[in-house]
DNA sequence: GGGTAATGTTGACAACGTACACATCGCCAC
DNA sequence: GTGGCGATGTGTACGTTGTCAACATTACCC
């Protein structure tokens, strides 16, 4: 065909496929995020996608990642919001703490883009990002609580995924469970009530620090 | 047609089509419960189920519910085995550790039909079950932990969603996310560290609790 | 300048959800 | 009994999706 309007060649197709993906996944989720819809928006025809992507799993994984790359943006940002001139020790749980309301906020602000992100397992082949991703933005804050002191090194170990399943649980009970549609304000307060309370249980360890055995009795 | 080989009409199919969408999902998560193959399933044309069900999301809305009966019975079973002859207060405590811990089973032992459990918002206007749901039994030990005095009342409001939320949230890292293929003693020994984790949390509520103040400076 | 690989298009296929018209059956009124 | 009517199941069809194979166009390098 070739109706001189566009040339045969799009020249960048696989960014604008991406940025055609995050157009539509950040309005309508992961489930918005289809090849033809995709191509379509990027004025191409269906089959083009594959010329650089091998399926659509791949587009999606792709454009996921660059969500993902929004919310440590948006964890950044929550962090300096709380402040910064804190002594050490301070400092390393407010970074958590920035950590676990940015996460939370992002998904409360992008529920489209927050779906997409961990609907897709990411693979480990990938490239390495420049920047620090999320789950380096949460290890990093919780070896600084380690380094100054407020974290025993003994209960560092897997506090991680403590830390990642609390907030990543509430956020998505926020963005699709029954919390869906609660109020912004009950929502932030609850919000901050998980962070606080996920943290406070990873420095505690166990009911050890407020009077209660391992196994439950008092 | 009718080869008189099954009669005409099924008499039970709503109910069959559950068992097929049961199956299916067990094996597929939510993704595999379609339309056709359940139909097919129970070998009955695909536009039969459209006679008991409005649409694929009401059918899949009535087998999530299933799952999520499932669940709950998981739960039960994870506190009978965690043991029952204790002081109420403690009991309390070994009941909410049963709620999370089989949580976290029920995941890893099904994770086709954990992934249809929640990936479907329950509507509000569904029949009362007569058995307590997994929603209604961490709320019942959280107020049995109130009762017995393990909890302070101020702190038992908004407990249940960080309860849920981190258990959720790492049944999910767990299920589909980057925890997928961990060895399964290595699993068990994270999710127990996530239980010990919330409860800590939401007994200490704070940092107070453990030297910082809310701010985070010590 | 001509050949080759990269890139984009067309057409097709199977699977999906769903609407519509039609077939078959249970059951109740007469 | 027997008619008819509502409930239940079937067949066909349409539009959408992911994906493959064959073909068209272009950039680029010898």
């Amino acid at each position: 065909m070739t109706t001189a309007d566009r040339p045969y060649h799009h020249g960048e197709l696989p960014e604008a496929l991406i940025a055609a993906g995050l157009r539509l996944s950040r309005a309508g989720g992961s489930a918005a995020l289809t090849l033809r819809a995709v191509t379509r928006e990027a004025g191409v025809s269906a089959t083009a996608a594959y010329r650089h992507f091998t399926d659509r799993d791949h587009l999606m994984r792709d454009t996921a990642r660059r969500t993902r790359r929004a919310l440590a943006d948006t964890m950044l940002e929550t962090i300096a919001e709380l402040g910064t001139d804190l002594p050490p020790d301070a400092q390393a749980v407010q970074r958590l703490r920035g950590v676990g309301l940015g996460y939370i906020r992002f998904a409360l602000d992008e529920p489209g883009w927050f779906d997409l992100a961990f609907s897709m397992p990411d693979d480990p082949s990938a490239a390495p990002s420049d920047r620090p991703g999320p789950f380096e933005l949460l290890m990093d804050s919780l070896d600084a609580m380690v380094a100054t002191g407020v974290l025993a090194p003994e209960r560092r170990n897997g506090a991680e995924w403590a830390c990642w399943g609390s907030v990543h649980g509430f956020a998505d009970l926020v963005a699709r469970g029954p919390l869906r549609d609660q109020e912004r304000p009950v929502v932030d307060q609850l919000g901050r009530n998980v962070v606080e309370s996920v943290i406070a249980g990873v420095v505690a360890g166990s009911l050890d620090g407020v009077r209660l055995r391992p196994d439950g009795s008092c």
